[in-house]
DNA sequence: GCCAACGTTGGC
DNA sequence: GCCAACGTTGGC
């Protein structure tokens, strides 16, 4: 799910805990957003920032309900994570595991599926090339 | 800020 | 139903 971090970022999210994913104005992205399961997690993405990437990982909490209009949806979330360490959409790019993730092909898609094994790979090489303190 | 890709709108 | 005009997204 992407978010503009000028708009509203992954810090903002873990400040407030808790956010409705509104704004979502595209309508396949609506019908992944209508398609999320309480408990399904998602990665929070920062578009249109310097560098764009993965920034963390969040939990549907509320199902898709409507925002006000006839037509458009969200979803609540909550914070779960900060990933260890930011993957850039670069990094994202050169890792094998994710060849032909949605993300390259379908590049203007604000809320878009994840793999199972995309989801293992974009974790696992947050955690295993993070920083220790 | 530019611009390519993509989606939507509306005249015909 | 086609397609030109227009608006938006998002990488650079």
């Amino acid at each position: 799910m992407k978010s503009e971090p000028d708009v509203f970022s992954i810090d903002e999210l873990a400040r407030r805990g808790r956010a409705g994913w509104d704004g979502v104005r595209n309508y396949q992205a609506r019908n992944f957003l209508r398609a999320m399961k309480k408990g399904d997690l998602a990665l929070f993405y920062h578009s249109n920032a310097a560098p764009p990437g993965a920034a963390g990982v969040m939990e549907v909490v509320r199902e898709a309900y409507p925002d006000g209009s006839e037509t458009w949806s969200q979803v609540d979330v909550r914070f779960v994570e900060k990933l260890p360490r930011f993957l850039s959409l670069e990094e994202l790019r050169g890792m094998p595991e994710l060849k032909g993730m949605v993300l390259f092909a379908r590049s203007r898609l604000s809320v878009q599926p994840v793999t199972p094994g995309q989801w293992k790979a974009i974790l696992g090489a947050a955690r295993r090339h993070a920083p220790r303190f």
